[in-house]
DNA sequence: CCGCTTTCGATACGAGCCGTAGCGTAACTG
DNA sequence: CAGTTACGCTACGGCTCGTATCGAAAGCGG
């Protein structure tokens, strides 16, 4: 019963973080060469070197060391801030389809998503590491085309909100679908082609940029 | 080494297609019950009432019964061809939104396609058996709106079908981010939504339909 | 330097599921 | 009726799971 977050219990032998690095890299290794179903965490355990109960002291489950392992992948994503609307939309789809194109991506991010129709907790962590990430990139890269006067300044708060659900759903949704499902590489061309879709589509008042 | 998909074998104790239903429909409920990963093929095989034996008989394992499954889900599938393009894919998007609401559906199609990162025989299965029934939708609707002249009627082939895969992904993908990972429902506001981002998007000549 | 606390590695364990084999029976054909 | 195939049932070795237990190691406060 006493504060375990802020002073991070200061006594009793730390926890290794280097154990944590070495058992999610060992995660996404056994992804790349097993796929979820046939990932143990025993081989996990062994692959990183350290005893199974380790793994088990750390992670409810399987569920949760691949969250945890998958979500690391989306350290990287941020906004390019290129200069216009298009560029950025291009570059985040382009970021975005690079990391989904790693196997160790593709098979457990789809996985756990499953296994969260089933499970509420797992929804939270997977929104809370991964998905929340991305989302922030649309309402950054709304915020910026909005001081560009690309887009128009604000309207009611509520109808904001249910706009970039939705462009966060397409985007998202479709280099998804594009890498997953349709199994197909997402090159610059198709980056740029879905860009313009959602150029035109977007804002019925669509001020062209000041030239 | 006899041809076996024509006459169906004439001799020998056929195979009961009434098994071939209960199983699948005893998969489909205890993807519901279970979710993916505890689904076991012994309590299908007992949901069933069936030997287990018999389901290893017509199915290499779960990723292919589950496949099978799912994929009937999808027969529903149709163009409601309600008289404009609009109409049309709203309509498309609400049956796919409805598919996929279903539990059974939710985590048993995720689950397969993370498989089928690992698996290119289990890919093609799913390909065949789900995705492209609902890319002929997008066809078919994309023909009908030639016919009624609200795109225009055909551009070079390889153009045609580049375009005709994206708006696919977007589509699709769209719906299934929305229901999976966002997991909020489709509304039929959403749809509309979704459905005049694409018209506008989608050709850059766009004759506003006569009338 | 010495207790106290917590983590770590190693091993062992019962439980459950896997996928297959064997066998006798049922269904259908010529 | 003989031949062929599917079916139900049972049993099996092998694997993974998640937990328990134990001694050793790594920090902290005195």
């Amino acid at each position: 019963m006493q504060s375990r977050s802020s002073a991070s219990r200061a006594t009793g032998r730390p926890r290794s973080a280097a154990a944590d690095a070495a058992i999610l890299e060992a995660t996404r290794a056994a992804l790349v060469e097993l796929g979820w179903s046939k990932l143990t965490l025993g081989d996990v355990a062994t692959r990183a070197g350290v005893a199974k109960t380790t793994l088990y002291r750390r992670w409810a489950g399987k569920n949760e060391l691949v969250v945890d392992a998958v979500a690391e992948l989306f350290d990287e994503l941020e906004l390019p801030d290129s200069g216009s609307l298009a560029a950025d939309i291009e570059g985040v789809v382009l970021q975005f389809a690079a990391i989904l194109d790693r196997p160790e991506a593709k098979s457990g991010l789809m996985a756990v998503v499953a296994e969260s129709t089933h499970d509420g907790a797992l929804r939270a962590r997977i929104r809370a590491s991964i998905v929340d990430r991305q989302k922030r990139l649309v309402l950054e890269g709304r915020a910026h085309a909005q001081a560009r006067g690309e887009l128009p300044p604000e309207e009611d708060p509520g109808t904001a909100a249910r706009a970039v659900d939705l462009i966060f759903d397409v985007v998202a949704g479709a280099v998804l679908h594009r890498t997953l499902v349709s199994a197909e590489p997402v090159t610059e061309d198709w980056a740029c082609r879905l860009a313009q879709i959602l150029l035109q589509g977007l804002p019925e008042t669509t001020p062209p940029p000041p030239g």
